[in-house]
DNA sequence: AAAAGTCTGTTCGGTAGCGCACATACAAGA
DNA sequence: TCTTGTATGTGCGCTACCGAACAGACTTTT
């Protein structure tokens, strides 16, 4: 479906913030990886052999209650890596990472990208302050999860989506949707008709368009502006490939 | 109320667990410092001068929303520090941090913190694993918000709170438990004259004594343990002092 | 003792979201 | 074409929680 142009690493946002000398460093390492939907990258609890740096694809980090209902704590972008908990140190997290848009990665043995944490460089710096990002986002899932309506976290969803998609469709049913948000499938399809209804997206079966970017921003809860200023504050500006 | 007497630095977990060629390094620029119950250490966006190490006190991380409701997203006691956005590279975070329970802290310059991060010893690494069971307090929170009752909850936070004390009474009105938990002071009213009726608690203006703790952890929700056994795993042996 | 303030208990109507059941619609394969 | 599977729409009763209002109980101050 998509183009299927070869992407270049730089087009990971982290990866291309990397002064020439480091990532020509790294450079020989990287593999590049095509992710499809809904591929575990990895299971709460296991170690990970690689961190993944996104190109045009999307993670997403969620974690599976006992009863098997999920929550998504954060989502990974071309803006970030998955494997954080490789250089925190604490090797493994209870959070799965799971696919949620196909496409390409760039990914790095851990041991690689370890030995490179610990050169103390811009490499280090640019992963901590993602990481705090990170964070930002996790905490603004917390707060949403608990005062905004589930209509409004479809909208923060959808954006944070679409900041991290090349184009405006996304392939995903409101089922995969519901488990995300962690509510029931029904509840997407109220919020998502109202939208499509508002004229805001199209939607059937599976595959989502965004007609009305502004028209999402107006009816998104503040959560989804507080991450989004937090990443452009803390990671460097994003250049053009 | 407590025992006035003055505690050691090395009543908190991180700093006993440097070891002591690091810890006397420091040890010149602790300073004593007493946190009255509702005192802000940080305001959201604000920058730290200090960061601060509880030893019998506690401090919560809330996030509040524009329309002034707010949600704890994760507590510091003993096992902690409050600051982490200093040596991750962010200076500040959109949070705010406010001591929940009256009591002794440590703190140290943030400058003489950074300095010491970036000796790349023990200290970074162990801030960095702190940093990482944070996380999942972050995330088990947000998920706790979305699947459990305000029961499971306050359990949760109950035995949070506990685990982070010298003893067993907790001085917190209910309304202040309910803006930590995000919810209204009647539903905490409720589920908690649900625990004192089992048995489990006893409370009265502002004085919460937990009688049967074995009985809270057989009500909490799993989230309690998950973010429990994680910070066991990833922060060394508590050491008595 | 009286007054004022604070904390907790209770009630009541309203609503968002849940769980379930089922209907419809579209897609892909035999 | 028929079947099977998947995705979406809808209705219904239920429950947890909300918002507001108010009553009682305890504490502190005067």
């Amino acid at each position: 479906m998509n183009k299927s142009t070869i992407p270049s690493p730089l087009q990971n946002q982290l990866l291309s913030a990397l002064p020439s000398i480091d990532f020509e460093r790294l450079a020989p390492h990287f593999e590049l990886f095509s992710m499809a939907l809904g591929e575990v990258l990895c299971e709460s609890g296991e170690l990970l052999n690689y961190v993944y740096f996104p190109t045009e694809s999307i993670v997403s980090l969620l974690y599976q209650l006992e009863d098997g209902s999920s929550a998504e704590i954060a989502v990974v972008g071309n803006e970030g890596i998955v494997g954080i908990s490789l250089f925190m140190g604490g090797e493994t997290t209870p959070s799965r990472a799971v696919v949620q848009s196909a496409g390409y990665s760039y990914r790095l043995k851990a041991q690689i990208l370890k030995k490179e944490f610990n050169r103390i460089g811009p490499m280090m710096h640019l992963l901590l302050r993602y990481t705090q990002a990170l964070i930002t986002q996790m905490t603004q899932t917390a707060v949403c999860n608990r005062h905004h309506s589930v209509e409004q976290q479809l909208c923060r969803w959808l954006l944070l989506s679409l900041d991290r998609l090349p184009d405006n469709d996304l392939r995903m049913t409101q089922e995969l949707i519901a488990n995300m948000l962690g509510v029931r499938r029904e509840g997407v399809t109220e919020a998502a008709g109202k939208l499509q209804r508002a004229g805001l997206i199209e939607y059937s079966r599976g595959h989502i368009k965004v007609l009305d970017r502004p028209g999402l921003e107006k009816r998104v809860c503040e959560c989804y502006k507080v991450v989004k200023l937090e990443f452009d504050r803390l990671l460097p500006a994003r250049p053009q490939f």
